[in-house]
DNA sequence: GTAAAGTTAGACGCCATTGTCTAAAACGTC
DNA sequence: GACGTTTTAGACAATGGCGTCTAACTTTAC
């Protein structure tokens, strides 16, 4: 029997690239499809529709289709976690102008992470197929919301520390934060809905004014700001 | 044909009560298996096996499967619009103690409407069928989160009317009531695990807490409350 | 150009599931 | 006990998806 698995490391140049295409294009299409269909609910055949792949392709690169269910999820587990990074790289370092800067960091979060392609698949997938893969999503239990809201913790830790933020327990100021951010975009992340621009910088504003209004130091009004922002319809 | 929809007009006592257990039992078993499999994942065997059930039964009653988890999708929302109505009826009506009074209707809303059995089998519906059955999880939205977010916010403008509290806009601050009160039990929440009473109460306790310092009136300072509880651990 | 590898379309067997049908059994009423 | 209804178990055809196989085709390397 030939070695299927791992044929690329004796192809060279142009062979490598075209199949790496093919497997980037069942990816995507079956990232697809098992979001739209679930695990049960999605056919191979589809998925070779969408990725305008022959049906023996895709078993000669994922084995069976609970392979590439798998491959799936941790390729976009990867690119997920890449993001959360790159976001959290993002998190403002001095408090001048602490409430836009932590609004715009709030709209850079839910636009990509929470509320992207990825983001959507995995929340998705997590309730649909958690329980029949544990192992599988524990990790993105760990390195996505674990991560996050360790990672929260530790930089509002850091302004409370330099006196900008009041904070009792930085775990639970982190998934506040993280929970007020979502609360104007619920019902659309539960739809599988996409918010527009201009919800996100909504919903985040009202987010971090109340996040402030909470855990700002309670000498520090700011003058001249907006009041809250007007509910998003629907 | 005979009219097997409508037999128990017909019908008298006991024989009535036979058939309304049959299908109760039928509903229970298959909210299960849908919930676990989704829709293309459960198997009539299977749910006629959890209610212990011939599978024709279940046929003579829903007469196919996408009637039976229209129906089962409809009763479980009754139920769990009964449910939020009667949790919202409990409301704190005046203004002692509001602190106490809100933390214990967090964890009734808590308990009784979302991490229930209902609540967690429509979370998880609605995002797996969702797309395929608008129609039937629009009126889900509408009477569930909608309306619970419609009634919190009447709830709330009554207690800033009477200056309990300050809040520009009812509809954010009933949405971010929400958001904060699931804060700490997102990650239980979408894996479809039960909190136990105690991470229910610091939840709401920790829920609370912020909300009164974003939204309570800034003289009205607590004395003697125990600090924020420590984060839920997991 | 040739050879090797990857890709494709299609046919195929296999299995699970849906939904129907039938005859027998259980149940409740009279 | 007789009768009508409901329930049951099992057989049944039809469907559709999975995974395999083959023979032809395309791409790439040399």
């Amino acid at each position: 029997m030939k070695d299927r698995m791992t044929p690329a490391v004796r192809m060279t140049g142009h062979t490598q690239r075209g199949q790496c295409a093919k497997r980037m294009s069942i990816l995507d299409a079956a990232a697809d499809v098992f979001c739209r269909q679930g695990f049960a609910g999605a056919s191979i055949d589809e998925i070779a529709a969408v990725a305008c792949v022959s049906r023996q392709t895709i078993y000669n690169h994922y084995r069976e289709k609970e392979t590439l269910f798998v491959a799936v999820v941790e390729d976009v587990m990867n690119r997920a976690n890449a993001m959360l990074f790159s976001v959290l790289s993002t998190f403002p370092a001095n408090a001048d102008n602490l409430e836009d800067e932590l609004t715009a960091f709030a709209v850079r979060l839910n636009k990509n992470c929470i509320c992207n392609h990825d983001g959507k698949f995995l929340r998705k997938l997590v309730q649909t197929e958690g329980e029949r893969y544990p192992h599988l999503f524990e990790s993105w239990r760990q390195q996505g919301p674990g991560k996050l809201t360790t990672a929260l913790s530790a930089l509002f830790a850091r302004l409370a520390h330099k006196g900008t933020l009041v904070i009792g327990d930085f775990d639970v100021a982190a998934r506040q934060f993280v929970a007020l951010g979502n609360a104007d975009l619920q019902m659309m992340i539960l739809l599988g809905g996409t918010p527009t621009d201009e919800e996100l910088e909504k919903a985040a504003r009202n987010a971090v004014h109340t996040f402030l209004k909470a855990y700002g130091r309670p000498d520090a009004e700011k003058a001249g700001h907006p009041r809250q922002l007007a509910a998003i319809s629907g």
